[in-house]
DNA sequence: CAGCACGTTCAATACAGACTGAACGATTTA
DNA sequence: TAAATCGTTCAGTCTGTATTGAACGTGCTG
């Protein structure tokens, strides 16, 4: 029952990442690391899901560019073990925030290209990317505040 | 020249909705629309992006179903046509709250599956709806704040 | 009524990218 | 040195889905 409640997490986190436009496999190895709350080996990883460990590989250093996961280098062993980082969920809205703001600039450089008066063309495009931009400035401030909160939601390593 | 500012920025929108997981059609639609600032066809949009009238019409309604568009019926042609709304910007981010939302219940329920004392895992999903939740409804109040600001920036229909 | 124009649907195709298996380099163990 | 283990890379496959062309239904126009 408890592996069904396991199994039913990873499996509804990979469909959230695939929603989000994110390898299927990336949201599976974030629910495994939520529900072990250790770190975990690659071969672990790949065990666990029933995934090659080239995808494991693949999608942890993915999820290690995001800032999701970080590499934990477990002293009695020489294999790398993955962990979810103290707040994965601000590293969530850090990527959407940069996201957007990737599109702010590159809208605001393309609307520098219209001319002037054009039936306010110009104009338009400019308020599409001064939205991006002031939406991932507000983003990066609530990104903050939930990095600030050191709840201690997700301290006391008691288990395991 | 201005030609070629339309075409940049279109196919940019197009790569940006790629990137957010959705169809590069979409977006180029959306910028079309932006750039051109007046409804238009679904006929204009085949011709103006080269594309089949099948496609213009799926990410239309697409669009539609999200909010960004809305479909107006000029008089004087039977033809419909197609209009961002006036604040696609706040639909975008509504879309994405409501994404949250759906995770944040997801997660919540799911988390009541796991056993009381397991290694915190119970609590470490909850924490995460709680974020999935806390986000979309900051996110809910931001869209009302976009909305909220009736600038003249979109209106003035005195071109064309 | 016949001929059109329009928007949608549907089956088929094209394509992007997730995923895999095998090969590789590096490091460790014996 | 040989064998084993580990992580990464790479070419190839496989799957989902975006996109298309053709067919359809509807309502106009003559």
């Amino acid at each position: 029952m408890t592996d069904s409640a396991a199994q039913r997490l990873i499996e509804a986190m990979g469909l959230m990442s695939q929603e989000d436009g994110h390898p299927r496999i990336a949201g599976q190895v974030l629910g495994y690391l939520l529900v072990e709350g250790e770190p975990r080996t690659l071969t672990q990883l790949s065990e666990a899901l029933s995934i090659s460990k080239a995808s494991a590989s693949t999608n942890t250093r993915l999820l290690e560019s995001k800032g999701m996961l970080r590499r934990v280098s477990h002293v009695g062993s020489r294999q790398d073990a993955w962990a979810l980082v103290d707040h994965p969920d601000g590293q969530m809205i850090g990527t959407i925030a940069a996201r957007f703001r990737r599109n702010a600039d590159m809208m605001r450089d393309l609307a520098g290209e219209f001319p002037d008066r054009q039936g306010g063309a110009r104009e338009r495009v400019n308020g599409f990317a001064d939205f991006y931009r002031v939406s991932a400035d507000f983003m990066d401030e609530w990104r903050e505040r939930l990095l600030g909160e050191t709840r201690a939601k997700q301290a006391s390593p008691e288990d395991r």
